[in-house]
RNA sequence: GGUGGAGUGGCCGAGAGGUUAGGCAGCGGCCUGCAAAGCCGUCCACACGGGUUCGAAUCCCGUCUCCACCUCCA
């Protein structure tokens, strides 16, 4: 079985053959921190992370470049309007979506590149595209230099479009610009913005224009050709198709696999800040588990819309409790030394079949039926086999409660949960008394004031189990 | 105008010519002192109208609706 993935470019399902066997070079769009992450800023994130997961589970060297763009038109109005240094401003949300990404177990990425520091690779790819005559300074004297889409006759190619049917470009004066439809490698400074916003450059001082920064920092850490580029569906155009363009125009063969996650919808609608329909992690995360949002952002294919509802969350995890809820009963059966193995043949052959993890997902579940069979009345190599199959799938997703960072984030550190054990033993074993002498009154008694305290018990057939609330 | 995508059961969400997707919720049952968890069963849907076929949610034609990108955007 080989991978095979969805490529925007050849608009189709294609078998992945790296440029090297058995290592994967992938660049990923990462943020422009000019706000808070939301909902759908994270799912990208976990659709390439489960990429990246999958790529390494099956035996590839993943070197992962996620950048972060820290400085752009909004960026540098955000903050004039918020009174702080621009700089300042993008740190700040950095550290936020850095954040988000952590709380979602959105594993580091080998690399994460600034564009501010990289202007000298930014200088140099747009002084090949000046010599090759696929770039040229603003006529107008504003500093700007454009890419020339008419010197470059595959410009569209991506996103399958041809350049008459194109609107013009709005991403700066088009007085200086041959064609309208050019688009800026670099902005001449301007007066009104701040001077720390510009670095010299042979064609006077400024700033990146969008896009540059991503051909710049690909081609220094994966070099100019790598296998793959992921990003939102809404990047496609014109942000990949530029820095296609741009990279290919240099001379650089650049990606070779192009993927889009689509969005997170609200009432069919993109979330988006114009809309009003964002939800915001942090705010998420008060009232879910973080390792939840992600069985929800995972239980749908990385490719289509992905419909939030009140409900979406509630469902997410009761879905997820199921699958926590077998794992964790059988780690307290088998013992905490038990390691995941292989992953269903199902579930491999979902995930190489474009990331199929919503099928991935279903043989998951029913690998945890026949677990669960195999708990109350089964063999023990029944039940190791289930629970060594399902903690591999969950770990590929990023979900595996008895792996990192979960396992580490039972909320209360283990000095208190052991000391909670031993109280709660205690009153189990009141309990346990009560019920052997049939006076349930006093049993239920116990359980219920447990259950206040907001500690779950289960009676099992070895004895009765206790969870806090919201844990399995 | 151009390009691409989608309409599936109460909800989320797969599939893509013939077999139960899966989960959540509901209902019935088993288990339990009662619960919880679990298991079994049930609920058998594919926007609309035609057509092809032994057979279509899946193919073809037409219609309607919605979304995304072409402007910042995961």
């Amino acid at each position: 079985m080989t991978l095979r993935l969805h490529d925007s470019a050849a608009g189709a399902v294609r078998d992945f053959v790296p440029l090297q066997p058995g290592r994967v070079g992938v660049y990923v769009c990462g943020a422009t921190p000019q706000g808070s992450p939301h909902l759908g800023h994270v799912r990208a994130q976990v659709a390439f992370d489960v990429l990246r997961r999958w790529l390494t589970a099956t035996g590839h060297e993943v070197t992962l470049v996620r950048n972060v763009t820290d400085i752009d038109d909004k960026i540098l109005a955000k903050a004039a309007e918020a009174g702080v240094p621009w700089w300042a401003h993008a740190y700040r949300f950095e550290r936020d979506f850095a954040a988000a990404y952590d709380a979602l177990g959105v594993l580091p990425p080998t690399v994460e590149p600034r564009a501010t520091g990289h202007v000298p690779e930014m200088v140099e790819l747009i002084g090949r595209l000046v010599e090759r005559g696929h770039a040229y300074p603003a006529a107008d004297g504003s500093g700007d230099v454009y890419f020339d889409v008419r010197s470059w006759p595959q410009y569209g190619e991506l996103t399958h479009q041809d350049l008459a049917d194109m609107e013009p470009a709005a991403d700066a004066d088009p007085r200086g610009k041959r064609d309208p439809r050019d688009f800026a490698l670099w902005k001449g400074a301007k007066p009104t913005e701040p001077a720390s916003a510009s670095w010299p450059t042979p064609w006077g001082r400024g700033r990146p224009g969008w896009h540059l920064e991503c051909s710049a920092m690909a081609g220094r850490y994966l070099g100019g050709r790598f296998d793959i580029h992921g990003g939102g569906l809404d990047l496609r155009f014109p942000h990949h198709e530029n820095e296609q363009a741009q990279s290919r125009a240099a001379g650089d063969g650049f990606a070779q696999y192009w993927l889009h996650n689509h969005f997170v919808t609200m009432a069919g609608e993109k979330m988006s800040k114009s809309l009003g329909n964002v939800l915001g992690i942090p705010n998420l995360l008060r009232e879910h588990r973080a390792v939840v949002l992600r069985y929800y952002l995972v239980s749908a294919h990385y490719r289509t819309a992905l419909e939030y509802s009140g409900t979406s969350l509630v469902e997410a995890e009761a879905a997820y409790s199921r699958l926590e809820g077998f794992v964790r009963r059988t780690a307290e059966r088998v013992g905490p030394h038990v390691a995941p193995g292989e992953v269903p043949a199902e579930f491999a052959a979902a995930m190489d079949d474009d990331l199929a993890t919503p099928a991935a997902l279903a043989s998951l579940h029913e690998v945890a039926r026949r677990g669960n069979q195999a708990l109350a009345d089964g063999t023990d190599e029944q039940l190791l086999t289930a629970y060594r199959q399902v903690r591999a799938g969950l770990g590929v997703l990023g979900l595996d409660p008895l792996s990192e960072p979960w396992v580490s984030r039972a909320g209360t550190s283990d000095a208190a949960r052991d000391a909670l054990d031993v109280l709660v033993r205690a009153r189990l074993e009141e309990r346990a008394a009560a019920r052997a002498a049939r006076d349930f009154a006093t049993a239920d008694a116990v359980r219920d004031s447990l259950k206040n305290a907001g500690i779950v018990i289960e009676d099992t057939s070895t004895g009765a189990r206790w969870t806090l609330e919201g844990e399995q």
